[in-house]
RNA sequence: GGAGAGGUGGCAGAGUGGUCGAAUGCGCCGGUUUGCUAAACCGGUGAGGGGUGAUAAGCUCCUCCACGGGUUCGAAUCCCGUCCUCUCCGCCA
């Protein structure tokens, strides 16, 4: 959500802005709204200050018949505020309707465009492409022959789109969530197991839509929770209604969690194996910065994620997400993307954004500099370390070998136990 | 799951119907004193939204004592619901 201010301000900027995020919001409607809702809160403050006032008298009033006269007075006043505050609270209703509908504003470097088309790749990693000389399997072979990948189980158990990890699968799950966390604590991030679960005002407040016909999310019944779709729900959400000092930023936290998507209308393309499915596991990073370090601070994230991938010697590019592919809640948005042998393409492995005070805003998550009066918002980014299905895709599709072994990344290995992945006899 | 207790400003902690946004203490900021530091003393110190003003300072109004409703001319204070915390019991990995 933006700042209702800033849009009454800077129309024309918040116009061009949606027209280039393919959002279509009637942004006149917006600004007469707000200038109806001053008016009926002046109107409010109005009715309130003369009905408190002849509170105040009664109390001092010297006989029965004054106290009754100020009664009936005061009665007159609350029922003309009631009515007036019932006028007020259905703008800004409507108000909040539009708003939510608001994307963030965009980094003037995001390459404008209305979707993944029109990102712009940026460069690739430091892995080459491998080269066999063997026609390469996919994964789901892969998983198959090495007996680490149980899709009709996980279809048996839980229906389609799950499945089991076995065997070595395990071992790699394990190993690349503390590959992933030995170089996130180095960096400063606070390692953090999160609830799998969240409050659905949480999820909202994150940019996600916990129910209705269009929803990623699974929800509990009867409960107003819902399974988390990342852990940057429950990161972002950590923080939510509190006031930090602004010494206290930035905040840099690293949250494992199981991810829980329906993908809901995704059924089609790219359905088979491990790149689509309702569950996983990711180590998330997420950050708490000050409005001025959160440029920065998306920069490292994404270079991280390099890191990350270089050091699992996957081969992958970088791409600057298109305006109309944000999203919501992001400003910028870089995604890596590995190469996947098994589809002949390069598929969606990580992801990071910066979300200015988007998502602050909606959550409640202020800041306090010393010596200044009242707070702001702060920024808050989030960005993937690994999602393990989409990374174990990538190992198995680009480390195996002519005889059907999968070589484990040497970064792995000293929690793998083992330097390859044989085939079953 | 059952039975109690409670949620007040950065923290601790008063306040049980009428200038209460809220005593007091601590903390914090400014000042006085002081070889230095500390102590002492004096003053200040919540947030959000309006109005006025220069998108300043200042002045002023409204709202906020977990959240949402209700009673009342008037609620931090009374009533109901929700959430959360603590104690005890039960259950359980």
């Amino acid at each position: 959500m933006l700042d209702r201010k800033f849009i009454i301000e800077n129309v024309d900027l918040v116009r061009r802005n949606c027209k280039n995020r393919g959002v279509e919001v009637d942004l006149d409607r917006f600004v007469a709204l707000e200038n109806e809702r001053k008016r009926l809160q002046a109107q409010w403050d109005e009715l309130n200050r003369k009905a408190n006032q002849v509170s105040r008298s009664i109390g001092k009033a010297k006989d029965a018949a004054e106290r009754e006269a100020g009664k009936e007075e005061g009665r007159r006043l609350r029922e003309q505020a009631a009515a007036v505050k019932a006028e007020l609270d259905g703008v800004i209703q409507q108000l909040e309707a539009i708003g939510r509908l608001i994307p963030n504003l965009s980094h003037p470097d995001a390459p404008v465009g209305a979707d993944a088309t029109a990102n712009r790749e940026l460069f690739v990693g430091k892995t080459p492409k491998p080269q066999f000389d063997f026609p390469p399997l996919d994964h789901v072979q892969l998983g198959e022959k090495l007996g680490l990948i149980d899709l009709d189980g996980g279809a048996r158990v839980a229906g389609h789109g799950f499945y089991f990890l076995t065997g070595d699968a395990v071992l790699l799950e394990l190993a690349l969530q503390r590959y992933a966390l030995e170089l996130l604590m180095a960096e400063g991030f606070t390692p953090a197991i999160t609830p799998d679960l969240a409050r659905n005002e949480i999820l909202d407040g994150i940019g996600f839509i916990p129910r209705g016909p269009e929803t990623q999310i699974y929800s509990i019944e009867n409960t107003d929770l819902s399974l988390i779709a990342t852990a940057e729900i429950t990161l972002g959400g950590l923080l939510a209604g509190q006031t930090l000092e602004a010494e206290q930023l930035p905040i840099k936290i690293c949250g494992i969690s199981h991810c829980f998507r329906t993908e809901a209308g995704a059924h089609g393309r790219a359905t088979r194996g491990l790149y689509r499915v309702h569950q996983f596991t990711k180590v998330e990073m997420f950050a708490f910065t000050l409005p001025e370090q959160s440029d920065q601070m998306l920069e490292d994230i994404r270079d991280l994620e390099c890191q990350l991938f270089d050091g699992l010697g996957i081969p992958y590019r970088v791409v600057d997400t298109a305006t109309g592919d944000l999203g919501g809640p992001a400003y910028r948005k870089y995604d890596l993307e590995a190469w996947m042998p098994g589809r002949g393409e390069y598929g969606e492995i990580t992801s990071a954004s910066n979300c200015t005070d988007y998502q602050a805003r909606r959550l409640g998550i202020r800041f306090r500099r010393k010596g200044e009066k009242g707070t702001c918002f702060l920024h808050t980014l989030n960005g993937t370390a690994v999602a393990i299905s989409r990374t174990l895709i990538a190992i198995l599709e680009n480390y195996q070998q002519p005889d059907g072994s999968v070589i484990i990344p040497s970064v792995l290995r000293p929690w793998v136990g083992k330097d390859r992945i044989a085939p079953r006899r």
